[in-house]
DNA sequence: CTAATAAAATACCAATCGGTATAAAATAAT
DNA sequence: ATTATTTTATACCGATTGGTATTTTATTAG
């Protein structure tokens, strides 16, 4: 693969290989899969910050230092790269808060990893990398792209089924309230908070925002004990 | 002014007169005044659907039966049509809200026509008209238009203000506990959970989801009693 | 009814859009 | 080392983008 990084800068394989893998596998990796997971990751928060119809192929190609032909050599369009840049982008974020609820104990702290996880992201994911992947993507293309459209609701619906997991598994361990008698709504009222928190916080800048309302998430996570 | 409806149809200056108005000055309105008013009127939901970006001159024209070279003789770009687009939206809202509590005698029932009023807006606001203009204008704004985000933000900061007031009279009154320690931290939860169920039920499509979200919305505020 | 004015339509502009055919270069197989 | 195969770059395509200069039409003033 022959690739300008920067102007004039050639990246010969050794280069390549050490670059594109956060994957571990990556040396099992042929090359087409290692260019598209690069486009991938460098396009990822452009989709995320500018939207579908916002990011242009000449985004594309300047994020990656590719030229359009490479694009589509790897992708067939458009469409193509920004669906597997949601993924990418809801996956990073579905992995980080998996491995930090799996080190706690109980499921009262589990729960309390997605408020306590979103405040921390403020300045790394909100701010700096475009907001919440799942929130953004909703807003973007409940009217104007079915497809990201149900990729975005099957995001809320697996956070969903995370959240009243714990929920039941928070009340056979005898760790939550019995009388809770509505998992599905708990769930939807806390995602509805946090991402709510997301916007009103990246809206206006300021990580206060997003601290005062997690901590009334957390207060609402609290009483169910 | 000269403009076509439909194909073929003229619209002469009585029809107009007719139309344009549920501005109930609009007999008082020049010509321009009158033109602009019916651009916005007719580019206002598809703006706050397919966004700024995603909103073409194509479709203002197409959405408003006039040619480039009159939407051009009436705003100086596109930006000005999506600003006051956005404005428009957001004053249709603001004065709905603002009627319907004006008709309520105490602050818990003022309070409570956020959530019941989302929940009935679903089909007509939601589903039809692209969902909620604050929503959507601040997650397509915030990282690529600063004009428009900063009106997005008031719009949220004078909503903040506006069940502040409500709570801070509703306390006054001996309506509300006493202990309500931060007034801005129940204004800014309530706004985020209400956005964040716009967010989920717009995406699913399901009024089952914004009912069951308003109605964990509808608790808190009767809890403050 | 006519002249002055305001507003809308037509026709155009350069730039950019997403996408493609083809040629050049890099990699892999022999 | 040479060939076959990917992969990338170059050069182009028609369509559409936001925007404008000019002409035509409608409205208003006298």
């Amino acid at each position: 693969m022959y690739h300008k990084n920067s102007p004039n800068k050639l990246l010969n394989n050794t280069d390549w290989y050490n670059f594109a893998g956060n994957n571990p596998n990556n040396a099992k990796m042929g090359k087409a899969e290692q260019t598209r997971l690069f486009i991938i990751e460098k396009t990822a928060p452009i989709f995320n910050a500018k939207g579908y119809a916002g990011t242009s192929l000449q985004d594309i190609t300047a994020a990656t230092g590719l030229t359009k032909g490479s694009i589509y050599g790897n992708f067939s369009n458009k469409d193509e790269v920004a669906v597997e840049a949601f993924a990418y982008n809801v996956k990073q974020l579905q992995d980080a808060f998996n491995q930090e609820i799996e080190t706690k104990k109980n499921y009262r702290e589990k729960l309390l990893v997605f408020p306590s996880r979103y405040e921390k992201m403020f300045e790394s994911q909100l701010m700096e990398k475009g907001g919440c992947p799942i929130l953004n993507t909703a807003i973007d293309s409940d009217d104007t792209h079915p497809e990201l459209r149900v990729k975005a609701f099957q995001a809320v619906i697996s956070w969903k089924k995370t959240i009243e997991s714990l929920l039941v598994k928070g009340m056979e361990a005898g760790e939550f309230r019995k009388d809770i008698d509505n998992p599905e709504s708990i769930a939807l009222t806390l995602i509805a908070t946090i991402e709510g928190a997301v916007m009103i916080s990246k809206l206006s800048g300021k990580e206060a925002h997003i601290k005062t309302i997690m901590q009334s998430v957390k207060k609402t996570i609290e009483e169910l004990s």
